[in-house]
DNA sequence: AATGAATGAGACTTCATTCAT
DNA sequence: GATGAATGAAGTCTCATTCAT
């Protein structure tokens, strides 16, 4: 029923550094965890996909649980690209690489995973969420806002809807996020994750670039173009 | 370590009918599944829940995957509401009111809970969720984007990023509903949603709505129509 | 995994006398404990077979218990055919006669089911089984016992082995049902017990009849008498 | 309701060589299945007999059918004593060696619990039983059957029912088998069984030794005598 | 007499974890 | 550090039995 663990058959008594073996412990807990979930991913399969046995595991952690936190310390570091920079206009050329950067992680099973454990084990882990938004996610969206803010004082970005929330300029992402995960993980969701994505390139243009004239643009063709 | 399951300490034998029973199991797995996720809830958990003993579940579905499947089947027939109908202009009040149903049903637990299991289990319902995005889900869409483009054709919808690509009218609701099942069902994401919600409203707003002299809104102030 | 039961899928409440209604029940119970054995014998099954409902059991008999007892109580009372009257000599005919019938019994899957239910379940019904053997087996054996010895001393059969030990004279007929039993219930025994039966047949006319001149036989040609 | 099976009330935790443990297993296993059968049961049984955890009997077999399925390979392996040997005449010595060995066997218990089960749970291993008998008793049946011709020709033993059919010269045995098996291995059956042990040994000395001159005898005095 | 919902006990099995080697 | 045997706790499911209708 569920997908097979690669293991080796026969698997010989290996010792690892500590360092190198949490790490494959890890790398094995995020691929189960992803997929099976925390609670119907056994240890025998972390085990197995790290080469070890299951007793092994508690050489290197307490319990299953402390895996599960090790991991998630590990995933909440998100480093976010940014759309916007002081003092600067935006441009053509720099929603471009912001949107196939941003989609381009998004494309990431690991990246996924992430979000999908945080979402189908948010029960158990609420509290390291809450800190996580509090501490790492509201900060860098706060300091997006004050340079948008301050961009549109001064005329490099038109005032609308869109600079005056910038959570907005990421809404499509995160949609396009939702459809990988509703896929799990499949290649199914490709042309949409897509379509999604050229979309929201020549949304951004519309509404952030303004032109050489100081006016913000009525409509932008289709595709990437200006 | 779970939460409590509100049970009545001595349950005493009522019979129901098998309509009612059901419902009453189905509403408890859904509580449970929901918040512990398929594999983490109990079979006697939802019992306590419904009101009878674990093998009294029996009596009713044959087996915990068959009560999850039930569930899944009632649960996926959304009825989404339309922001765009045939031949009418986009108005501000049709869009107040998309917004507000909108928003109002994405703040049902019942709702969140939906998605958060469609995301957490997907593994094991992969086809599940295949069937009815096909069958459901695209059909919507592909209707909703036909009626958009022919209010494009007669002026009565701006041809723009977000006309020519009806998926983004929705991206800050799905991005409202992540930040909804980020935070486990709590009530902290209320100040968050409300923001998101505003700021999609306006970008409708601005995008959707063409003035009197037929031309596409520039900027509209914040929180309302001007 | 287990043999379909007979059943109608949708069943009519019926109101039978319970005369008719245990009789119906004691048969199926004989049928499925016989095949699946009294443990793996579900009075689901039980009540399907004799077309009422599980509950319905229980105003007819007060446990599973009682209903394999009651059972037992038909079971147990053989009429067992004798090979051997008082005063007269055994003759070929009358071998014919009880071969047939013997073997025939035999052969009716009721008898084996009750054979096969005191072997295994003996452990349960130990008392039982010494009381039949002792009131019932035992006397009728002494009988036959003490008529042989009569027709020893009158010269109607030889003094051998067969003779002065006439339980020798079954003991291929209990071989037969071992084979019959080994086979649970099928039809691939057939051939192996007729060879027997012919054996058994053949062993008695060559052990048990004198010749007209007061003789043993010393051969007798296989098949039939000479 | 069931024996008590034999524990010392506080195990402590004892590490064992897996052959060491699987024979403790299987022997348990025997002695519980043999006097419960199957379905009867439980593994917690076993373990306990076995001297180990419930969960204990995981780590050597993948269930209790496993449990089972290795016990009855090892169980039909029966190394059955021959009758008749190739050229040479049946002696008085060799009939008292054939049943002395064969009544022994017989009267051990694992022997019995071996047909027991065979009998009991036939229904779930008939394919088992079916390849044993084609297999295994077939042949040794057929070779017994070969020899036994050629001494016939040879004049070495009688032509009569029990040499032309020499199944017939064990039905003793398996009826005294069939004995044992309805006492559900007791100690009551020993006098009843010794009659029928003494009686096949006349029989058969009867029936298939020659005298010097080559004539069968016509009667041995009862007991052992010739 | 008959039913079907309901139940408590107990079954097999899995799993995270421990421990001696 | 690593292992495999061992374990207690828990989980899903079956079953004989009860009870109100």
């Amino acid at each position: 029923m569920t997908a097979p663990a690669p293991t080796s058959p026969a698997r010989k008594r290996v010792r690892l550094a500590p360092a190198v073996r949490k790490r494959l412990i890890l790398d094995a807990a995020l691929a189960e965890f992803s997929t099976q979930g925390f609670g119907a991913t056994s240890t025998e399969r972390i085990a197995q996909r790290a080469g070890l046995s299951q007793a092994g595991l508690y050489a290197h952690f307490d319990s299953k649980d402390a895996i599960f936190l090790a991991l998630l310390q590990e995933m909440m570091v998100p480093e976010w690209d940014l759309l916007v920079h002081e003092d600067y206009p935006v441009t053509d050329t720099a929603i471009d690489a912001w949107i196939d950067l941003s989609y381009a992680k998004l494309a990431d099973p690991v990246f996924q995973s992430v979000f999908r454990i945080l979402i189908a084990e948010g029960h158990r882990i609420r509290h390291l969420i809450g800190g996580w938004r509090r501490d790492v996610v509201a900060p860098q969206r706060a300091d997006q806002q004050r340079i948008m803010d301050a961009l549109i004082v001064q005329g490099n970005v038109p005032r609308c809807a869109m600079t005056e929330h910038t959570e907005l300029t990421s809404s499509p992402l995160v949609h396009a996020l939702m459809v990988y995960m509703m896929h799990g993980g499949g290649d199914g969701p490709a042309t949409e994750v897509v379509a999604i994505r050229e979309a929201h390139r020549r949304l951004l243009k519309e509404q952030l670039v303004v032109d050489r004239d100081g006016a913000q643009r009525r409509a932008v063709q289709s595709g990437r173009g200006g």
